[in-house]
DNA sequence: ACCTGAACACCGTTCAAGT
DNA sequence: ACCTGAACACCGTTCAAGT
């Protein structure tokens, strides 16, 4: 009878179930500090009891990162190939947002999961068919958009990543860009005053991220848009 | 006596030596297998002893870090901008190809150590002086070459860094891009296959690595002198 | 004062014993 | 057949006991 009552008062584990706490997990206390025995715990379950939905803590990882990719919107329809890849990156951009783990455990991973592939895949397929891409022009145009396909900001320093949205991270004020360093590196110096915004630090809070991104984003689309005009190829 | 043959036939023991004995293994039995305790074991020493040098683990992985920075060329002479970045971050590509794990490490580690902090602001120097850029450009391409300025390849997914470059990481061929694959993701099995080299996946070996690292860096480097020439500005 | 063994609080995962 | 507790082989780091 107690037996019954425990059955019915959490629904049965699934591997949906277990990706979704893991996610969850890893987006308020880091995913460093995922480990298969709390998210067990978090589940009120035995931690042997997960292995029977993914064999073991890598095939969690892989499943995570394809719960953050099922979150990127599809493509929009447009005529014009730049702002279809240009608002899928966006969107995949907000994804990752959400899920600052993501882009670590991605790079960490190494390993295409088949949903990676499949936004990947997609995101050939539009400059194909919408830009009249060359296979040769799109391989490459592949390599250099790199993780950025994914919404990678790829800032070298970004203090979102470090914990939890929630969490007490940083009991410490952002600090900005400290006096002492200022001194030993006038041109950081320099750039970081120049930012707009009031205690940028190099590369990290402070500076617009969103705009920092876009700049990029379209500095890369702009010259592969040259490229594709001046009918470009490697050969 | 037996004393006085232990301290002799060992050097002591120095935060250099412990580095770069750190460096040296992480090289060739990957990041994921250097513990404290193997460190130590590698070292003829007992395993608190390195908390004499370093403070922690996190600690020990600056330090690595440092040490791999430390290898990029200092910056050639010339008279444009493009080519003393273009060299130097071909020289950082260099020193990180030596350290498959030390990209993941940087990006992990998510705190600008000092060296890096020193190369980043002897960039935004050649930007600067050399390139007469201002410093609300050179803010911005700071963010746009992000961790490219480090070398990083940014590549998705990359064999190379899997495991040590002697090690017996994948017992299986390469694979390039499976047939089963090649049926669900066609587009992606197309670019792999208009690829100049034999077995090439979407991204990763097979691939002419230096080439489409190359290809990405110019295609910002010429948007950059673009923006530069025509005094671009964000504001 | 310095060094270090044992111990602590964790890991991921195996495996055999329970139902 | 399924489930799970205990165990194994690891971690990083603390701490007290040794010299």
């Amino acid at each position: 009878m107690a037996e019954q009552v425990e059955t019915l008062r959490r629904t049965p584990l699934s591997r949906d179930r277990v990706l979704h706490a893991a996610v969850a997990l890893a987006d308020e206390a880091g995913i460093e500090s995922l480990s298969m025995r709390k998210l067990a715990q978090e589940l009120g379950v035995v931690p042997m009891a997960l292995y029977k939905h993914v064999a073991n803590k890598d095939e969690l990882l892989d499943g995570m990162i394809d719960v953050v990719v099922g979150e990127i919107d599809p493509p929009v329809s447009d005529a014009d190939w730049q702002p279809v890849v240009r608002r899928r990156i966006l969107s995949a951009r907000e994804a990752l947002l959400r899920h600052p783990w993501a882009p670590i455990a991605i790079e960490a991973r190494n390993q295409a999961t088949p949903a990676i592939l499949g936004y990947l895949n997609s995101m050939v397929g539009i400059l194909r068919e919408r830009g009249g891409f060359s296979t040769d022009l799109a391989h490459h145009v592949m390599h250099a958009m790199g993780s950025r396909m994914l919404g990678f900001s790829q800032e070298l320093f970004d203090d979102s990543r470090r914990a939890g949205r929630s969490g007490p991270a940083d009991p410490e004020p952002p600090a900005g860009f400290p006096p002492e360093a200022a001194a030993a590196f006038p041109h950081l110096a320099a750039i970081a005053g120049a930012a707009a915004h009031d205690d940028a630090s190099v590369v990290g809070p402070g500076c617009d991220d969103q705009f920092e991104f876009e700049f990029a984003l379209d500095l890369l689309l702009d010259g592969v848009e040259r490229l594709r005009q001046q009918g470009w190829t490697s050969t």
